[in-house]
DNA sequence: TATCTTTACTTGCATTTTGCAAGTGTAAAT
DNA sequence: ATTTACACTTGCAAAATGCAAGTAAAGATA
């Protein structure tokens, strides 16, 4: 498909060429709160991402290595899509991003219970939903 | 111009709303390794931006309060940006985003450089930077 | 004072991306 | 044997992007 053209080699630049545009934070964000998801999953999400869309983001982001597929252990039907280490590295960016939104948007309520953990010990938590996400 | 859409509650979406997209957040890193800039600066960037989706991207980040304009100290033919509070909040993303980066790709020196000095205290750094950016 | 240049945009248009709706193929359930 | 579930693909209209050229105000230069 879309071959990687690189800006430059800004880091922000070339982080952004992989996954600078609306949805693919969305699905990064559906993986590192559900761990495994399937092709579905991502469809019932509230932004309501259309079905090639999530086709496209789903490829660059396997072509880049931040997420994977495997087999489902329930059906050969279903596919089911997880972060690699490089997507779950993402989990810092991930946080910040919530906590800057907390303070200038009003966000739901149990995304800001989880973010009141977050707070209490950022790097705790990182090391511990990192290991969660990797086994 | 553009009426913003949201497309739900959540505060990752809302961030992306703003500033989901492959131009914004190199606006922003300009803004936060500078300062200031004017308008020709922002263009001089490697990433090489056309001049009406960068006049686009101002607009959408002015009404978002998240850059303001400033009267050029030397001439009313310049326009200064730089960020407000609520931009300069977006320095602990921007980092994380470096860090992401620089784990994963290769990164110019002195990007890897200044990272160094983040690593050493990332706390501290960022509020030295963030009152540096709001003087 | 006239004109040339700089600066910050705007405009027109071709190309690309997005979004919606419908369709396809395989696997599973009835 | 037929219907349903699931993971996509396809076609097409609408919107966003990117390029090149143009405009208007301010400043510099002759």
């Amino acid at each position: 498909m879309a071959k990687a053209k690189k800006r430059s080699d800004c880091p922000v630049s070339c982080s952004l060429d992989i996954w600078g545009d609306k949805w693919s934070l969305l699905i990064i964000r559906d993986l590192l709160f559900a761990k495994e998801c399937t092709y579905g999953d991502f469809l019932k999400a509230a932004e309501g991402i259309a079905t090639n869309i999530l086709a496209a983001r789903l490829l660059v982001l396997e072509e880049n290595k931040i997420i994977e597929k495997l087999a489902h252990p329930d059906s050969k039907a279903k596919v089911l899509y997880r972060l690699t280490r490089k997507g779950i590295d993402l989990l810092p960016v991930m946080i910040e991003i919530n906590l800057w939104a907390e303070k200038y948007f009003s966000i739901p309520e149990d995304r800001k219970a989880l973010l009141q953990e977050v707070k209490k010990d950022k790097a705790g938590f990182i090391k511990a939903m990192t290991k969660e996400l990797e086994s």
